[in-house]
RNA sequence: GUCCCCAUCGUCUAGAGGCCUAGGACACCGCCCUUUCACGGCGGCAACCGGGGUUCGAAUCCCCGUGGGGACGCCA
């Protein structure tokens, strides 16, 4: 039997973390197994989904590296089947038409919570034998007695009653189908085999079970996997701010850092924490995803992330550094100074937006210097040293880290001083300031005639 | 309120009755490396929610309590 799994998104909004990582959870899955992930757009409330929120979805899809083998598929247009459907269960008996009015359901709802009851439909309508029309919703004939058993994919046997469960509606008053009818027959013409989602369709599984049953159709497993909660033990909201994956790019994460991250988040494998791609695929596995909620940690995603930067091909990282950089307003260039900046930053960065802010300088020359840092380390003999420094530099015959550190000995030797007087400040000159990566490091990535023109631009200016 | 699920360091987690003096990671704190800042290395702080059982033995099994989460829509 092929594995097939599916992302089910509504877009109402843009893919948030939860969702991210259930799509990631099946996109893994079916990968491992050589099944099919589809991706199905669940947009039947016309009244909140966005064509914007889709193309959010999928950017967000798209950016974090999920491609899916199917779709997306759009639920809208699939309305003639549902219609099919609920016809065929109509005429089955198995569902009913309902005139009961919202306020009779609101009041209804109301009463019983005031008795200490749980609200359902009281099924007053379920045999009048109403005929089925615009103006009457139409509902499923849920079973009243016994119960319904699955055995969860990770919460193991989950049983519920099925006098706990009301008669649901599977169409509404305008003829449109809801939510858990068009679930289970997608589920069923996409040949879905197992779903796993977020906890809180647990409840709804047990009435997705029942329609699925009265349409004849093999089941699919089913596993639930807990949400992801913010810092403080609450639901993750936009209150936590960022909550869309996409901020998440803008901040500077890479996707594989938020894959590692995210796969890692409520579920593990021993005491691994760093994954590659293939290394997740290998070994992920549904028995081992946590029962309780996980809070979302951005220290931890920050590690994760800087030690992709540092383990990721510069090649890789080019596209989203320009646009950091751009953002910052200067032209990342990929090359052979996008590869120094990488590998001299990236140990200096938790994100790709603060490398792009530290590598600033060796795309554009200082045009200031950071003023505590000038009053700090530039001193009488400044100038002299950075010239004295520029000199040797230019009779160097290899550009090499090795002698480079030599000729800056030489140099401080020479002058008598020690290496501060030397180091800082040429780091200044450099860089803009004296918090900056080693200077032989610099040096290499910037060339002897560059790194001459700002010595001197520094030596002279003072 | 009713129903469902869950419960190990601050956080993510390992742990499937003796291997636990409860392990790893993030964060935090020291030390080392170092011409700055980092990276890295070494070390430290820090947890089995409470109470009853079961058992020779319980973080692991059962019950109760407490706490947290979820669900109760003509939303998905």
């Amino acid at each position: 039997m092929t594995v097939v799994t599916r992302f089910p998104p509504s877009p109402t909004g843009y893919l948030h973390l939860g969702g991210a990582r259930t799509a990631l959870y099946n996109w893994l899955y079916a990968r491992q197994t050589g099944g099919k992930f589809i991706l199905r757009v669940e947009d039947t409330d016309r009244e909140r989904s966005t064509p914007e929120a889709v193309q959010a979805i999928l950017d967000g899809m798209d950016w974090l590296g999920l491609d899916y083998d199917e779709g997306p598929y759009f639920q809208t247009q699939r309305f003639d089947r549902y219609g099919e459907v609920v016809q065929q269960l109509l005429s089955d008996g198995k569902a009913y038409a309902c005139e009961c009015s919202q306020e009779r359901l609101t009041a209804l709802r109301e009463s019983q919570m005031q008795a200490g009851l749980k609200p359902r439909y009281d099924g007053q309508c379920r045999d009048r034998n109403l005929e089925p029309g615009p103006g009457r919703v139409v509902r499923f004939r849920t079973p009243q007695d016994g119960a319904i058993h699955w055995d969860d994919l990770v919460k193991g046997p989950l049983a519920v009653a099925n006098e706990e469960l009301d008669d649901l509606i599977i169409a509404r008053s305008d003829g449109t189908p809801t939510y858990n009818l068009c679930v289970v027959v997608d589920d069923l013409d996409m040949g879905m085999t197992h779903i796993l989602r977020g906890d809180d369709h647990v409840n709804n599984t047990p009435r997705q079970l029942h329609i699925l049953q009265a349409l004849g159709g093999v089941e699919p497993r089913y596993g639930h996997i807990p949400m992801i909660l913010g810092p403080d033990g609450k639901r993750l909201s936009k209150r936590h701010g960022a909550v869309s994956v996409m901020v998440y790019k803008e901040m500077g994460y890479t996707p594989q850092a938020m894959r590692n991250y995210l796969a890692r988040l409520g579920w593990s494998h021993g005491d691994q924490e760093i994954f590659s791609d293939a290394e997740l695929i290998e070994h992920f596995s549904l028995g081992n995803i946590q029962r309780s909620p996980a809070r979302f940690d951005m220290d931890k995603l920050a590690w994760v992330n800087q030690h992709w930067m540092q383990h990721t091909p510069v090649a890789e990282l080019n596209a989203e550094l320009a646009e950091q950089a751009q953002a910052l307003g200067y032209t990342w260039v990929a090359g052979p100074l996008a590869e120094a900046a990488v590998e001299l930053l990236a140990p200096r960065s938790k994100t790709l937006k603060e490398l792009a802010e530290q590598a600033q300088f060796l795309f554009v020359a200082p045009v200031v210097y950071d003023e505590k840092d000038v009053a700090k380390h530039v001193k009488e003999q400044t100038g002299e040293i950075l010239e004295a420094f520029a000199q040797r530099l230019e009779g160097l015959t290899d550009w090499t880290s090795e002698s480079l550190q030599q000729v800056a000995k030489d140099t401080v030797e020479a002058c008598e001083i020690g290496f501060g007087k030397l180091g800082m400040p040429a780091r200044l000159a450099l860089a803009g300031r004296a918090q900056a990566p080693a200077l032989d490091g610099i040096l290499l990535a910037l060339g002897c005639a560059e790194s001459c023109r700002r010595l001197r631009a520094l030596a002279s200016g003072r």
